[in-house]
RNA sequence: GGAGGGGUGGCCGAGCGGUUAAAGGCAGCAGACUGUAAAUCUGCCCUCUUAUGAGUACGAAGGUUCGAACCCUUCCCCCUCCA
């Protein structure tokens, strides 16, 4: 981690790096001259507590806010969960309850402090203030914008441009999320540039209620693996931060040349300068997959350990450059209810296919091997009592006891 | 409230009475090639205890037909314009 300069403009040097915008600069000067630890406000949502590199981009900046000296504010948008930052996707969800929130909390404790610093942390929840809110209360708070203000949201006036629709409930969302801000008497709140709405509402209200606004922090929003479609969990294109040391490992090395240049900047803590020297150097001939080990073995050390980096490391060349198999493979006991059983349901019943169709088509397209040999009939019988090694593609096997 | 348009497989999007489990594209998966990269080529891509078989499927429910995603009725939902 960086460790904290005094002078205010390596301060706000450190906090523009990586951002993808500061909002208002010359005002963030100002309150980081207040001498006091400002109020740095991030906004989760309650349930999908799963976090993953995605989300440690804006993590990362508050620890670096942290660093500094300020203080931040964790927000659980319990409240605002019901409705669901609006998409078009997601209507109204339901409540979750009082004790579904605090598992969730807690969940996001055990993972946030890998990154954050709890001394420096309040964790809070929206719902403190927003149940005490009245219907005559949200009305007001309604009424503090229009229609037209709305649609200047990106997302809505897609939506309305191309004949989508929009939820009246939806637009509460962003009133709600800028009112957080006046509850909490934010002075910074960092955002993924999707949220520069949302976080400008936050400036809006507290003007409204008579505070000094809050600066506006973005951070840009990090690729999936796929290296198109923002990380998300729902797509499946993500590294979780609670990931095996394996999977983190071999998830980074599969992400193509191209993003990782992105993950270096957004992911790495390592100076800009040195990164650069590497692009040079892959111009130069370097191979860039000895980039990416450096990146992953970074990330791996930095949610598990430098030892479990060495050794994913090393597992990683193993199973990849010379074929070896993977010693954690996960151990799996199938029941073969006449004495034997076929391939199609051995690997089912292993949960190494979805179904039945899908090891048909496995096996037809060569991908199924059992201790190393290739399976090209689907009717092949295993006799219970066999211990072997289950494969399907590269990347998944099991060790399957038939019993 | 009135008029019109529309709801098809993860998404987009053809089909408008019978070779339609449903063209094509995207995404995805597998194989080859590699650096578990990209690009490329090939194949797969609803499900099923074992498949030249069965069952589901075109917003929902009924109906007309030997036969419907395609025709009719009712209902639900979405969009546009008018009020």
């Amino acid at each position: 981690m960086t460790h904290p300069k005094n002078t205010q403009t390596d301060a706000l040097a450190q906090i523009k790096r990586g951002a993808h915008e500061l909002l208002i600069e010359d005002e963030l000067k100002q309150k980081l001259s207040l001498g006091r630890p400002l109020r740095v406000k991030a906004g989760f949502d309650p349930t999908a507590p799963d976090l993953h590199l995605g989300h440690t981009v804006l993590l990362n900046k508050m620890r670096q806010l942290q660093d500094l000296g300020h203080h931040a504010l964790f927000l659980i948008g319990d409240f605002t969960g019901m409705i669901g930052d609006p998409s078009g996707k997601n209507a109204t969800r339901p409540p979750l309850s009082r004790e579904q929130v605090l598992t969730n909390a807690q969940s996001y404790r055990d993972q946030v402090f890998k990154v954050l610093d709890p001394e420096k942390t309040e964790i809070v929840f929206n719902s403190t203030w927003m149940d005490k809110f009245s219907a005559v209360d949200l009305i007001k708070l309604a009424a503090t914008h229009t229609v037209a203000q709305m649609l200047e949201r990106d997302d809505f006036s897609k939506r309305y441009k191309g004949n989508q629709p929009i939820a009246i409930h939806e637009f509460i969302y962003p009133l709600v999320q800028g009112y957080d801000s006046v509850a909490l008497k934010a002075d910074i709140e960092l955002g993924g540039t999707d949220q520069k709405f949302n976080l400008l509402m936050g400036r809006e209200l507290q003007k409204h209620n008579g505070q000094p606004a809050q600066c506006v922090l973005t951070m840009p929003l990090l690729e999936g693996l796929d290296g198109v479609n923002k990380m998300s969990k729902s797509l499946g294109n993500y590294v979780g931060i609670t990931d095996t040391p394996q999977e983190m490992f071999g998830k980074l090395m599969s992400i193509s040349d191209e993003l990782m240049w992105r993950y270096l900047e957004l992911l790495s803590f390592r100076s800009l300068g040195e990164i650069s020297g590497w692009h040079e150097e892959v111009i130069a001939g370097r191979n860039p997959r000895d980039i990416k080990v450096q990146l992953a073995q970074e990330i791996v050390a930095r949610f598990h350990s430098q030892k479990a980096a060495e050794a994913a490391l090393v597992e990683f060349e193993a199973r990849f450059r010379q074929g070896v198999l993977p010693d954690d493979m996960p151990e799996v006991r199938v029941t073969a209810p006449g004495g034997r059983i076929v391939v199609t349901q051995l690997l089912k019943q292993a949960g190494l296919v979805e179904g039945t169709s899908e090891a048909m088509r496995m096996i037809q397209q060569g991908a199924v091997k059992l201790d190393g040999e290739r399976v090209s009939d689907k009717n092949t019988m295993v006799e219970a009592g066999k211990v072997l090694v289950a494969q399907v593609g590269k990347r998944k096997f099991a060790r399957v006891t038939v019993g």
